[in-house]
DNA sequence: CGAACTATTGTCAACGCTGACAATAATTTT
DNA sequence: AAAATTATTGTCAGCGTTGACAATAGTTCG
């Protein structure tokens, strides 16, 4: 019964069994023009009787191409991050292509090893939310040749294609919100781990204050999570002891901030309004349903397929950068 | 400045930049022994300069190893997979290992097409939440060499590792808490995405009431999702409109349920009590805070990963079915 | 009926790498 | 000093495919 020595069947094994050439079993099994019917016929009974299956390993290595696509993440554990792989994965399959997903965890040096890793196998492309101080990195293995689309930053580079959501009109939206629902002592929640150049919710943020002529609140970074979330409000409290609004990162330090402003004895949106970022599933059924500014998934993966297709298709190497619009949702939290 | 012609790096490039045979270059890529330092260390510097990668297709082939492993689930957007696939990535990298993701959405379909690419990629092996219906597809892989481990599913074969919890024990956990608790009237919300030969939570559910020598109440299927805890649960409280406690398939269904009792006006413990199974993050931030069976990941992404690795490192293709225990976690629901 | 096609199949090299083993140079041993 | 040993490097084939092109058989046409 046991069976260990399971050599892989190949063209060869199914071209003897049939009596003809290894080359023209490959024909049938891509659907190439020019094979009898027949022959056709005869070869796909060989192929199924004998359980023969492709080797990819060996059909990429001469075409460098695999019809993969990889979608590298950050965090898995974000919830934004799986409606979003569902999504993309799906219209990927709609070209015929397999979808890897992968995480970095955020460390460049784990997207290094992702990157290396898809790109040896020969992806067709990848789709990035890119490690901070990673530029460099994804430049280099643009020149590789591998075709990365970069969600969330700007790279100019040839070869990678850039999508992003207007953050800094979504940082806009929210302020703005809290503003005319009469708060002032508005701080913000944001993530220790975007660098410099990607804080631009940040930016928004402050803009906005700018417009109106007031003074923006205390930022605070933290961990982009509910225990970051409510670290960070408790810090907030400590600079502006009346806070009477925050913006948060995203849903999910928001949904930390609610808890921590709740521990503490005050009410949601009462006593402190939140506002946070993404819309995800899960902040239409917490309570207080959280106010936020959506980023739709469904568009950013229409827009990340296409940039990825287009570069996969044509021959050029350049992709105009797209800034995807936001909206706000208001609930109950604000 | 446009690079479309960027030909790869090889060996070769490598071996001719130092006037030395491409094998030897390989020896310094790979670390084996047998190299003179010093011709080690201008190879090094010549991949630097030249920016050499290996490429992964070309060594898998002769290899027929590819350092990555692949993580199958049926679906991302169930909370249960992300931080199972977090854990499972770490552990797999402790190893020298690259961990892919992929996910099937229950259709055995699908599944083919995700296996069939990892195997041919020559991944060393795959963890795998099984499609219904897909058990001879996975013998089949198997037999094709492709090492799997089946997660909550008993599979008898040669290459086929299963690591499951006690489901059963769970339920009866769970059924036994709500009986204790004083609740009489229990309805269970199943998945029906489960076949017959998995519905052991349902087993469980039946035998509880066979052994407190009740008669159990009534069982109904849905999707695994909110949706689908909400609409089983309207429909259950049609079939018993006097019902005070109910057994979900997961947290997120209980979550649904939840959402609906209260929809209906009903109060959750107070009317109709609510238990789970997985215990996701999400569960303890919810209110009110789910009580639930834990299937604690940690524990499973150990488990799993053991497998995995004994089937790589060592020559054997058997392993012994492992059975995870479970624990209730009571909080607010129930 | 021979030329010119078309349809079908085959041959061979190559993709970039490593396994098996051979060859050479350097060092030790007897 | 020759033989044996070790350290280092090289040669060659082949992993399973497909691209480029050759060859053969079958058809059409003037």
């Amino acid at each position: 019964m046991d069976s260990e020595n399971v050599a892989r069947t190949t063209l060869d094994d199914v071209a003897r069994r049939v009596g003809m050439s290894a080359r023209t079993v490959s024909r049938v099994v891509n659907n190439e023009y020019g094979v009898a019917e027949t022959t056709r016929k005869q070869v796909l009974e060989a192929i199924e009787e004998l359980g023969y299956r492709p080797n990819l390993l060996a059909r990429a290595l001469i075409t460098k191409r695999s019809g993969t696509v990889g979608l590298v993440g950050g965090d898995m554990t974000d919830p934004y991050f799986p409606a979003l792989a569902e999504a993309v994965h799906h219209r990927v399959s709609e070209s015929g292509r397999t979808t890897f997903f992968a995480c970095t965890g955020n460390d460049p040096h784990r997207q290094d090893t992702v990157l290396r890793s898809l790109w040896s196998y020969a992806v067709d492309g990848v789709i990035v939310f890119p490690a901070p101080e990673s530029i460099d990195q994804l430049r280099s293995y643009a020149r590789l040749g591998l075709r990365i689309v970069v969600v969330d930053d700007v790279i100019d580079a040839p070869g990678i294609a850039c999508v992003r959501f207007d953050l800094v009109a979504g940082a806009r939206l929210g302020v703005r919100h809290l503003l005319d629902t009469g708060r002032r002592r508005i701080g913000m929640l944001a993530s220790e781990l975007s660098p410099p150049r990607r804080r631009r919710r940040e930016s928004g943020f402050r803009a906005a204050f700018d417009e109106a002529g007031l003074d923006h609140g205390a930022i605070v970074r933290a961990p982009p999570t509910v225990q970051g979330g409510e670290a960070g409000l408790g810090r907030l409290l400590d600079l502006e002891p009346d806070l009477d609004a925050i913006l948060a990162y995203n849903d999910v330090m928001a949904i930390g901030a609610v808890r921590a402003v709740e521990a503490q004895g005050r009410r949601v949106p009462d006593d402190i309004a939140v506002v946070g970022f993404d819309d995800v599933e899960l902040s239409a059924y917490v309570r207080p349903a959280l106010t936020t500014v959506r980023l739709d998934r469904a568009l950013l993966s229409i827009e990340v397929t296409r940039a990825l297709h287009s570069f996969i298709d044509a021959p050029g190497d350049r992709f105009d950068p797209v800034v995807l619009p936001v909206e706000l949702v208001v609930r109950q939290s604000a």
